[in-house]
DNA sequence: TCGGCTCACACCTTTGAATCGT
DNA sequence: AACGATTCAAAGGTGTGAGCCG
């Protein structure tokens, strides 16, 4: 199959976007190649960071028409464009578990969708090197249309069935870490498996998962400014599309930076998927199952395999009966139930866990601007950024940040213009981090968040 | 009729608090 | 009193299958 890795050697394991070299790989499709181009890059998807709660879904721009889709998932082998909106000179980024994430690509990936969001797996777990250890990082990643086509499964495989929905509101789901230094991020793989795919915009406020009380069950509360803070666990997906995950890496002091070194963007195209309310293929069931740890239940010698849920739908038909126990003790170690194909589910390997004093960088000063209770009032106010509040400086050289209240939102990303022809646009309008997202102080919180988004706890997410 | 979606369910892992022993 | 190991319960993550809906 194909492998990236071994096809580009001299590009690592991580591939940055961009526009396809000029005559990089002339057996490539250009029609395809077109495909990984992501036009919509340029769309200032980090400008929406966070807009969920944007009126209007854009439709999805296909022009120019649509490349030939290839007839199922799993089989595409596009070059890696090395090149980058921002450079973050040396960093690279390779896929920890790619073995898994081929495994399920070689049949052709499909994620669950619910309304209440339902977890990627496998999840993004990539390790990065190259960066500054002493600089600090964010790390996002969202989930990006491949195609304006809707899948249907026809049995064996995936095919087009027409064209895809509009747009849905983009969302940045921003790792809980973030941000840390580049030390932190490279000790060990950064894991996004918190990240939930949903299908759901009824959410008034988009991303933000509602849940109260700081600070145990609820919105992020930062304890230094005693404000709330938010942040997206759930990106919202069309069922019945293919998507492609993407992880950004941003040169930022915090969340809330005005000043801000630039952004390396990494996609790997094994983890290409289609998404599903239920899945269509036996085979990607057998994987998830096989793979999953949550999923044991359904392994062979599990409980909840199909042969004991028959066997008890016929108990239950013929009427109660003693409850059997020893034909379900069978749970041997070694068997094949019990792999988990590793990587996903060793995730909060304790091993793994950063120094005790890594977990907690010295804060910076709060960032200023309408707090995020206001927002909860008003989201609408917080919309559509002045153009006239600053912008990036490309020469920037990790300006600490003034810590005085930004004027209106907190924190913007600009695009820097991209050369002429590389599918990026001239000048980028001033991208907005949402401020309602941004209240708050740096990460990680000064609190034990248990099993929410903002969970920063005593367990590291690794 | 059919494809897609939602929901309840049983089973499982994860997580954190409580308890106990050293 | 402090620390680590163990136990326990709650929370939450799984796929399944029936039923609903357009």
């Amino acid at each position: 199959m194909y492998h990236p890795r071994e096809l580009y050697p001299s590009l690592g394991t991580g591939y940055r976007l961009g526009a396809p070299q000029p005559g990089a790989d002339s057996s490539f499709p250009p029609a395809l190649a077109e495909g990984y181009r992501y036009p919509d890059l340029d769309t200032p998807k980090l400008d929406c960071f966070l807009s969920g709660i944007e009126a209007a879904p854009r439709t999805l721009a296909a022009p120019p028409p649509l490349p030939p889709l290839p007839p199922t998932l799993g089989t595409e082998a596009p070059p890696p464009a090395p090149e980058s909106l921002h450079p973050l000179p040396g960093v690279s980024l390779s896929l920890d578990n790619r073995e898994l994430w081929k495994e399920f690509n070689s049949v052709g990936t499909e994620m669950i969708i619910t309304k209440a969001g339902r977890r990627m797996f496998p999840a993004c777990r990539v390790s990065v090197t190259g960066l500054d250890p002493e600089a600090r990082y964010l790390f996002l990643l969202d989930v990006v249309p491949v195609d304006g086509a809707r899948y249907r499964w026809q049995g064996r495989r995936w095919e087009p069935s027409g064209k895809a929905e509009p747009r849905l509101p983009d969302r940045v789901y921003i790792h809980p870490d973030s941000p840390a230094t580049g030390a932190h991020w490279m000790r060990q793989p950064v894991s996004f498996h918190r990240v939930k795919l949903t299908n759901s915009t009824l959410d008034p406020h988009g991303h933000v998962r509602p849940r109260l009380g700081p600070p145990d069950k609820g919105w992020g509360w930062d304890q230094g400014r005693g404000s709330l803070l938010f942040l997206p666990s759930q990106l919202i997906l069309h069922s019945m599309h293919k998507y492609q995950p993407r992880i950004h890496l941003v040169r930022a002091a915090q969340l809330c930076s005005q000043h801000w070194g630039g952004v390396a963007s990494f996609r790997f195209p094994e983890t290409m998927f289609i998404s599903v309310t239920a899945y269509q293929n036996p085979r990607i069931t057998q994987l998830k199952i096989a793979a999953n740890p949550f999923a044991k239940g359904f392994r062979e010698n599990g409980r909840n395999c199909k042969r004991e849920r028959d066997a008890r739908v016929k108990r239950k038909l013929r009427g109660p009966e003693p409850v059997a126990t020893a034909t379900y003790g069978s749970d041997a170690p070694g068997g094949p139930c019990d792999s988990t194909l590793g990587g996903d589910a060793r995730e909060s390997d304790p091993e793994q866990a950063p120094a005790p004093g890594e977990a907690a960088p010295a804060p910076a000063p709060p960032c200023g601007g309408p707090s995020a209770e206001a927002y909860l009032l008003h989201p609408a106010a917080f919309h559509g950024a002045p153009g006239h509040l600053p912008t990036r400086n490309p020469s920037f050289p990790e300006a600490p940040d003034s810590g005085r209240p930004a004027p209106y939102s907190a924190a913007f990303l600009e695009l820097q213009p991209g050369p002429p022809g590389s599918g990026y646009p001239a000048a980028a309008p001033p991208a907005s981090f949402a401020s309602h997202f941004l209240q708050g102080g740096p990460f990680p919180l000064p609190y034990p968040g248990p099993g929410a988004y903002l969970d920063v706890g005593s367990k590291p997410m690794y």
